[in-house]
DNA sequence: ATTTTATGCTAATACGTTTAAGCGCCTGTA
DNA sequence: TACAGGCGCTTAAACGTATTAGCATAAAAT
């Protein structure tokens, strides 16, 4: 049981002050004068009995925590997951550290998590909103904490802001399957009012109009019961037989995908809004509508860092391209 | 920009000392022997203000954070993202948040990720140890942190450990097989000596004696390269074309299928040693060995608070038993 | 010879809590 | 009357660091 190192211990060692040795190792050394022989020989003495700094100490001290906390929806969703991950890689080359919680979209749960990081500190955060969150978002624009949101927004308040093109997106996914010959095209999406999931149905509508097709939307209830929304969805099908459904989302393909096999009825084409492990190996495999990962990671950490530097005080509300992965190897018609 | 309310600042509205105050937030009122009218009047005016106390300075007092740091391979995993969830909310309720970041089962991440909790001087530590962190391990029990690993162990460590009956679980999925008729029931595995793969190893070729039939094990290298993965994997299908296959983890499973899918051969059956969404979507379903998810958390939080709590000194090396989850609709011969 | 400036370092305070030790007062006992 | 002890609260130190203001000496300028 080796007793934990001080600075003053550092400093006893070699006889001189805490400050200088504090200056040291923060950098400050030229700035602060201090001579290069004495700087060596604290660099040297600290890594050899192995001195690191108390964070708890310094972040008390300085305010600064160098965490940034990352509130996301469900961290076992790939897009998310691959998300955080280049997120956490970026954060870290300069030097921040992340720490992350999933949220399953509920309300609650995220006004705890913003509370738990609020209580540790955190230097920033990145979140996706959920509804209903406005309030608790608010507060931390009013406390000037540095913030970005992605994946959605609120429209009524004045954030940064990280989505992708989801209109178009939607579009393009729909028009895809127009284009293919399919007729009864339905859409199955969220009982949400979220501004992503309000694009998708704008873009699906838009492609609707665009090839005066009849519109078939199925709203799911996803959240709490699964069987349940595989039952609804499954009477939907019964009831309009759609030739095509786009997925709003790569968990309610999922769902529906599930339905779809319990239900023994020709499987409809099938395109989902973000990308998934399984759609490469379904059969016929499913196209995709996949948001550039890499690109809402980097400009969301690019937001929040030139803010956290001080460099940018501006708002930020950026929008990024979606592209569509086409995979159906048989077209129909 | 309301400035940040002190503890000091409550004791100033009140006309009372800090002392009393913080006795009262910490629910020492009565052992402290201050007056209830006091405490209600303390109490009242904390919640009328809203005043938190700083967690930081709190932590650099007592020394605790009430945080518990938990290292993971890979979150996005449904295994772990459900140990992860069942951990998060029991640690929830009695007073502990979590923080967890991944380790890809990479041993400098892993190691980065330790010195970071230990940076953040987390209260307690759920590890998935990867290969090559015994050394860091050992000096987290040097310095008396509690501790416990799960999913597998450090044969060579005496240290608190939670896992499943792997050599049972794959036993009995091995022996699913060979009961149905199968003859050439193939193991796919990982390159790694962690006793989990080791012990699966084990129980394959345990119901292979039994059963007298020949093993054929191929060796996967998983981590770098998939679309290699799944090449080297294709060679070892053609080459000995096994009609079944039992892979030792749910991605290796996946990364099979793709491999198998791509090959255009009759599909063999397949089991894996953990359960995974996709698997319930195959066709045919996929049956797997499932480990008691929630019964691990249980453990692992328990153990690991007992020992936050100081009841509980004596090591503690639990062993749960996995199911079989049954899932083809045609059995074979 | 005196004042100014640069150099290289340090004393002391602050960050916001918890907690050991103790203080004055009141009550009851002898 | 004197004293012990309980009651209800407070004083002051501690946790480990960063940082402002400043000090002593030497060199340069006047």
């Amino acid at each position: 049981m080796k007793k934990k190192i001080l600075i003053s211990d550092i400093a006893k060692d070699l006889g001189i002050s805490v400050t200088t040795v504090s200056f040291i190792l923060n950098g400050k050394a030229k700035e602060k004068r201090i001579s290069e022989g004495l700087t060596k020989r604290v660099l040297d003495h600290v890594k050899k009995v192995g001195y690191k700094p108390n964070e708890l100490a310094k972040s008390l001290r300085t305010g600064k925590t160098k965490i940034i906390g990352l509130v996301i929806e469900d961290i076992s969703n790939p897009f998310f997951a691959n998300i955080a991950r280049f997120i956490e890689a970026k954060a870290y080359s300069r030097g921040y550290r992340i720490i992350y919680c999933s949220t399953d979209n509920d309300v609650d749960r995220t006004i705890a998590l913003v509370q738990l990081f609020r209580d540790r500190h955190v230097d920033g955060y990145i979140i996706t909103p959920s509804e209903g969150i406005a309030e608790t978002i608010q507060s931390l624009l009013s406390s000037q904490l540095p913030l970005v949101l992605f994946d959605r927004y609120l429209p009524n308040l004045q954030t940064n802001y990280v989505v992708s093109d989801n209109v178009k997106g939607a579009y393009d996914a729909t028009a895809h399957l127009a284009e293919q010959g399919y007729k009864r095209i339905a859409l199955v999406t969220l009982y949400s009012s979220q501004t992503q999931m309000r694009d998708r149905m704008d873009g699906y509508m838009r492609a609707i109009d665009t090839y005066k097709l009849q519109p078939y939307v199925k709203k799911v209830n996803v959240n709490h019961d699964e069987q349940a929304a595989i039952v609804d969805f499954q009477s939907f099908l019964a009831e309009q037989q759609p030739d095509a459904v786009f997925f709003a989302t790569n968990y309610l393909a999922i769902s529906g995908l599930k339905a779809i096999k319990q239900l023994d009825i020709p499987m409809p084409a099938v395109v989902s809004y973000d990308d998934h492990t399984l759609f490469k190996l379904f059969s016929p495999t499913i196209t995709a509508v996949s948001q550039p990962i890499e690109a809402i990671a980097d400009e969301l950490i690019n937001i929040l860092l030139n803010q956290l530097d001080g460099k940018e005080r501006a708002l930020k509300q950026v929008m990024l391209p979606s592209s569509l992965l086409i995979r159906e190897s048989s077209l129909k018609k």
